[in-house]
DNA sequence: ATAAATAAATACGGAAAACGTATCAATGAC
DNA sequence: GTCATTGATACGTTTTCCGTATTTATTTAT
């Protein structure tokens, strides 16, 4: 079958037309080679689509048939066309995102926003990874991008800052320390901590404790728990302090008071994505990230 | 747009091996024309589709979409060259049927099951139409065929007979004629009559007082009635005597008896159609009504 | 590190296809 | 009966496309 596009596009105009001559004018040809192409398709179809007459032209009833069917093919090829441009621009397309706890606390939601904003059409999925899963993610091209506290990260991954906070505390209500308003890390010396777990979130658990060696004293740690976001109820619960990313405030839960701390490390999240990667929805998103870290 | 149906055909063969040499083999066709033609394609396409190096070839994100697409457009011209063919050949399509109720009750039913058997994917559209109302709509378009006894028909309209059956009468159970089993025409002489309407069936009407005449006496008509079905509950009431189409006789209906009458003329029903129309549904439904009046 | 091999792109000449002008044939109007 | 209209056909020209040969780049093997 060596059926032509040129000539669908042929016949459909001069089955609207129904006239050789007006047609050929149309299609800015010519009226001898659009009699041939057509008796050319006719001929690779094995059908005759058209009764003609030296004074009529029209249709047979295969002739209409097809006549809807190449309308049909030649709107297809150009929403193809169309869709595939749309996807080169990274206006349409999945883009998918891992993200930790951390992250959803503070710079995922507006980040996701701004992109959706910018590009409706893409399709973003959600999934929490687990800090130290992320890295796999990406390489295995699992995961698109990864928005998370940066970390060792392989040769092949690059990173870009987007959002940095404090850490702050966050006590029992009715500790003595939720009297005040700000307080020092140094406060929280010999305090039972409640820690970010070392083996999922490892970055996080050394930025709190090095933020309290830092200030002279080794934190008790009296739990680790592998949901981040259980610490909180932990401390509500009255089991122990804990420092936490600024964000997690959010989290307004009773039993638990988060407090400014004066001194402390900054926490730092970004988005990290393979360079191989050409997905134009990540060089669109990074373009977001770009635009969103320059204002932070 | 200037895209070639060759170019999907090409591009969509080298997505399938992501190789251009072995492309090219599986297509007829050198190498180095493919890798014009699919150049081509992107340029006009203005989007890559490849990610080439000298050792390796990937599709983008853009032309593994533009993949799928190609194979659905490729894939669609194939289903529509099919359906377009099977068009021609009358496989495919609609069959308009407009049929008199005296039809519907002898010919009509085998008729159109034969068609049905052997052309199961035609669409076949059932109507009632007034024997009057049968030309209109042959000659204008509404039906393709009609099935009927054959009436005065203006040129361009063909008929064929394809069953005939002679007339029985019909009495009420009660009636001293039931008693019998065969009777002559004129046994009914002096009977009242109840009719086929001369306003809507006016060749039936005839046949049956032309049948009274030729047997010596003139019917006494006493009812017609539009709806020709109706004549046998009529005469179940007791009203009159009838003279029908012997295949009326499988509506069996208690307080009416069906006599077979010796001498009588023939029914005949047939099929008719306009000359001018070249639905190839018609052509094999005639085919069928052809062979089938041939075994009758 | 160098050489060989593999694969895609490019150059160029010839073949095939498509187009346009001119013409023919058929049909319907005046 | 003549003319106008319309689609098909003939033929020369242009364009497009293919195939062979070559180039370029990258990977593998020595």
């Amino acid at each position: 079958m060596t059926i032509d596009l040129r000539q669908l596009r042929y016949f459909v105009t001069l089955a609207d037309t129904l006239h050789f001559g007006r047609a050929a004018t149309l299609l800015h040809i010519s009226q001898p080679p659009l009699s041939r192409q057509v008796a050319a398709l006719e001929e690779e179809l094995c059908v005759s689509l058209l009764k003609r007459s030296t004074r009529l032209v029209e249709l047979t009833a295969a002739g209409r048939h097809f006549h809807e069917q190449a309308k049909r093919i030649i709107a297809g090829l150009d929403t193809a066309v169309r869709s595939t441009q749309a996807i080169e621009r990274g206006e349409l397309g999945v883009l998918r995102v891992g993200f930790t706890m951390a992250a959803a606390w503070s710079v995922l939601p507006p980040l996701i926003k701004r992109y959706s904003d910018a590009f409706p059409q893409a399709d973003v999925q959600l999934s929490e990874v687990l800090p130290k899963e992320l890295n796999d993610a990406l390489m295995s091209g699992n995961v698109d991008v990864g928005i998370a506290f940066p970390w060792q990260r392989p040769p092949g991954l690059e990173y870009l800052a987007v959002h940095t906070e404090p850490l702050c505390a966050v006590v029992p209500s009715d500790h003595r320390l939720a009297q005040g308003d700000e307080i020092a890390v140094s406060d929280l010396a010999g305090e039972p901590f409640i820690t970010f777990p070392a083996t999922t979130a490892p970055a996080l658990h050394e930025l709190v404790i090095g933020c309290c060696r830092e200030h002279g004293f080794e934190p008790r740690i009296r739990l680790e728990t592998h949901l981040q976001q259980s610490i909180v109820n932990l401390v509500a619960e009255g089991l122990g302090v804990s420092l936490v990313p600024q964000s997690m405030s959010k989290m307004r839960l009773a039993g638990a008071k988060f407090l400014p701390v004066s001194g402390t490390r900054m926490v730092e999240q970004g988005v990290i994505w393979a360079a191989g990667n050409d997905s134009p929805c990540l060089a669109r998103f990074l373009e977001c990230a770009r635009a969103f870290g320059g204002l932070a």
